[in-house]
DNA sequence: AAGACGAAAGTGGTTGA
DNA sequence: TCAACAACTTTCGTCTT
């Protein structure tokens, strides 16, 4: 259905990036990369991404909250409130060079503490504790501090809406976390929502859409890609088997293997033949729980990839040279 | 024993009439 | 709105390493 950017230019050295004396604000890795394609910067122990936007791109970033449309409340206040809150987004990695980032965590937060500030005011004890869940959230996910942000903003305008009436704080920042790292991506899948947030992956699945909606929040579906680095450092892959997992992905989407596939199914098996082919092999068992998926799904994904992608002599080759 | 393979049956989501 | 459909899961027996 869409036609995908044909990118005809590759880069060859993906893992020649740059290692500069960085730290990681959220794990305090010093094991950072810059994403060749995106020229982020990406934890490789976490996933986080440290600063974005370095090439001003601003077109899909905030696609996704950009417009919102006024909800014709009969009476309500409809659109006095955020017009657009652009400030969060464009302040975040604008604040000048790299070295600043990594001194410490002190006053990091203090764009956070702004909704602090809002909750003595307005006493109000469910935006409390709905921020208390959302810290632990972001925390157990290792997400970094524009998802924790932008996760508060939307929680708020919720409020405004009432659509959170009657519905479990929990899920709906859960909710709204899994949007907004997709968004922002750095994904993360469900069942890891699910999990540090201690709701049924299934509720989650049905509540995710229906914030989504009332908040009009676009759905993006995850992009495959955004998972590997998270995944591929979990699994100990080599920066050169990450990038052939992301070869692997970017040809399979040329040829129209990947649509209607989970973004989980087309990682666990991209990573698995690039496993293979790169000589850094992995069960997969392994990666079928390391990423969450089951075996099947790998074995049928490696199908489909490595005959739509004519990759049969290269597996061959890298299995006899197993032995 | 561990890993890989694939069949069978069931589930939730998407799509098209 | 309902039925068909593909992807995915779970379970399990078999084969390979």
């Amino acid at each position: 259905m869409m036609a995908e950017t044909k990118s005809i230019e590759r880069q060859k050295n993906e893992d020649s990036g740059g290692q500069n004396q960085l730290e990681c604000p959220v794990c305090s890795s010093e094991n950072i990369r810059q994403d060749s394609e995106t020229a982020e910067l990406i934890c490789q122990k976490c996933g986080t991404v440290i600063e974005e936007d370095m090439v001003e791109e601003s077109a899909e970033p905030r696609a996704f909250t950009a417009e919102e449309r006024e909800k014709r409340k009969r009476t309500g206040s409809p659109l006095t409130y955020t017009k657009h809150d652009r400030g969060i987004s464009t302040q975040i990695g604008h604040g000048g060079s790299l070295s600043e980032v990594a001194p410490r965590k002190r006053g990091q937060y203090h764009r956070i503490r702004r909704w602090d500030r809002r909750i003595a005011e307005s006493r109000s004890r469910n935006l409390r504790f709905a921020l208390s869940e959302l810290q632990k959230l972001v925390d157990d996910l290792n997400l970094p501090k524009s998802v924790h942000e932008e996760s508060a903003r939307l929680y708020d305008k919720a409020i405004g809406q009432e659509t959170v009436k009657g519905r479990k704080i929990e899920k709906i920042v859960a909710s709204l976390v899994l949007l907004v790292a997709r968004d922002q991506r750095v994904p993360r899948t469900l069942r890891e929502v699910a999990e540090a947030s201690d709701i049924d992956k299934r509720e989650l699945g049905k509540n995710y859409r229906y914030v989504a909606r009332e908040l009009d929040l676009r759905i993006i579906p995850a992009r495959p890609e955004d998972f590997i680095p998270r995944f591929g450092s979990k699994l100990d892959f080599s920066g050169h088997t990450q990038a052939r997992a992301l070869n692997i992905i970017e040809q399979a989407r040329e040829k129209d293997l990947i649509s209607g596939r989970s973004p989980e199914g087309v990682v666990a098996a991209a990573l698995y033949i690039a496993s293979l082919v790169e000589d850094e092999k992995r069960s997969q068992k392994r990666i079928a729980d390391t990423i969450g998926v089951t075996e099947v799904t790998i074995r049928k994904g490696y199908q489909d990839f490595v005959e739509g992608l004519g990759l049969e002599q290269e597996v061959e080759k890298a299995r006899e040279d197993q032995n």
